[in-house]
RNA sequence: GGAGACGUGGCCGAGAGGCUGAAGGCGCUCCCCUGCUAAGGGAGUAUAGGGUUUGUAGCUCUAUCGAGAGUUCGAAUCUCUCCGUCUCCGCCA
């Protein structure tokens, strides 16, 4: 969420900003309920104070044995009068609050300007695609013909855009989860194990509420067992509960950086996709994915954003996979984001770049809703940043190394580093 | 799953319809005293929002005692719902 103060402050400078991002602010519209809100706020607390005192007042005549009834009469009339005041302070309110929730992240000057994905600016590419002197085959076809991947399982026991793997594939998987923790942890992220399951309150903390909603998988409640009101949801990525293990927090400035590693599956619905990387492991409705989170302090979130991609980019180069970094233009970074890098790797089988990795600076867009801060000396407590990336996407990780390092004969050499995971096996 | 107890500031802990944004203690900050150390004395020490303002300063108002709803002129205190913690029993990887 956007800062209420800024917007106040400079309505239509924001919505200049918010412009760039393809999105419209309807300047009149909050100006109006802002004037609004100024005027009943004001008179619902005048007439909070105004019935505080005359209670007060009771209580001292009462104490001193005089006769309240006509206080009582006096004050009975504020009643009305103070409940519809409130009652019409509170709905601006929620109005606002309902326009304000749903306002993205205002664009780092650095995003470069641009309308979508056509528009993303290449930043540097590593390593060299190969060059194959044979038909090279995509992860799909290197894996099921030798019963690693099972696609039909998958639909049997869930549905479309599951997967089951086996064998090989599968412990090769678990390798590269390894692989990364190890060595995110030594980068200083601190590896952390969160609950796969959300309640809405973290949802809304990092922006997936409320307005992707429908991109999220929500566990029904049990007709009878379930008493309690509140809706869980399985995380989209470990980007929420990690990043909430910070919400209502106040911590101490020498706490800060925060660097958090973790594995987690992730959950996406994704509602708007359909007939889309329909083949193979691309897009999944459950993939693992490691994450990294930096809470830090607002002067630091430039360069924990350089640094944490640095991190991301690490891993891919250690796995000599080729990639490209790409800033994402203001048309194309998510909802939170204030500039956001994709990494995407080189997949021989569909011969392109694929996103892999998305790492964004969120500035105090996340730190608002969550109510993270730190304290400075004696200063009063005040926002911190947060910055997360994925380190990697594990499922796409995997592809591109089957589609990478596959052989004439349709074997796949194991990358040196994920070998001591693998006992030691260099092909498979 | 059954039975009971409980949830108050950074922490501990009083409070049981009005004089309580909250006693007291610990911790922390500043000041005084004191050869050093130790001890002692004094002051301060929640968060959010609104108004005022050039101001994240000051002043002022409002809200907050797990969360929400209710009763009341008035709720930390009474009622209800939910969340959570603890103890005992049962079950369990």
């Amino acid at each position: 969420m956007l800062d209420p103060k800024k917007l106040r402050a400079d309505l239509n400078g924001i919505a200049e900003q918010l412009k760039k991002r393809g999105y419209t602010l309807d300047v009149e519209t909050i100006q109006a309920l802002e004037a609004d809100r100024k005027a009943f706020q004001g008179k619902a607390q005048t007439l909070q104070a105004e019935r505080n005192s005359r209670s007060k007042g009771i209580g001292k005549a009462k104490a001193q044995g005089e006769d309240i009834a006509p206080l009582l009469a006096e004050v009975e009339s504020l009643k009305a009068q103070l409940e519809a005041a409130e009652q019409a302070s509170e709905s601006v309110q929620a109005k606002l609050e309902a326009i304000f929730s749903e306002v993205p992240n205002v664009p780092h000057a650095t995003t470069p300007e641009g309308k979508g994905e056509e528009d993303n600016v290449e930043i540097k590419r590593w390593g060299e695609p190969k060059s194959y002197d044979f038909e090279v085959k995509d992860h799909v076809d290197l894996t099921e013909a030798r019963g690693w991947y099972d696609n039909d399982a998958a639909v049997k026991i869930a549905s479309s855009r599951f997967s089951v793997l086996k064998g090989p594939l599968a412990k090769l998987q678990r390798a590269l989860t390894q692989f990364m923790l190890d060595t995110h942890g030594e980068h200083g992220y601190e590896e952390v194990y969160v609950p796969y399951i959300v309640n809405q309150d973290s949802l809304r903390g990092t922006g997936q509420l409320p307005k992707f909603e429908e991109d999220l998988y929500k566990l029904a409640k049990h007709e009878e067992h379930d008493t309690n009101d509140r809706d869980l949801y399985l995380i989209p990525t470990a980007e929420v509960p990690i990043t909430n293990l910070v919400r209502d927090d106040i911590l101490e400035a020498d706490e800060l950086p925060l660097k958090m590693v973790g594995h987690t599956p992730c959950f996406r619905s994704e509602a708007g996709s359909y007939g889309r990387d329909t083949r193979g492991l691309i897009r999944q409705h459950q993939f693992e994915k490691v994450e990294m989170v930096q809470i830090v302090h607002p002067e630091q979130s430039n360069e924990a954003l350089e640094e944490l991609t640095g991190h991301a980019e690490v891993i891919l180069q250690k796995l000599e996979l080729p990639y490209r970094l790409m800033a994402l233009c203001t048309g194309d970074i998510g909802f939170s984001a204030a500039k956001t890098y994709d990494l995407e790797v080189w997949l021989p089988g569909q011969s392109t770049y694929r996103e892999i990795s998305s790492c964004s600076n969120f500035e105090d867009f996340q730190a608002r809703r969550l109510m993270a801060r730190f304290r400075a000396g004696k200063g009063k407590p005040q926002l911190v940043h947060t910055v997360n990336g994925s380190g990697l996407a594990v499922g796409r990780t995997l592809v591109a190394v089957l589609e990478n390092y596959q052989n004439s004969d349709g074997t796949i050499t194991i990358p040196e580093v994920l070998q001591p995971y693998m006992g030691g096996v260099k092909i498979i």
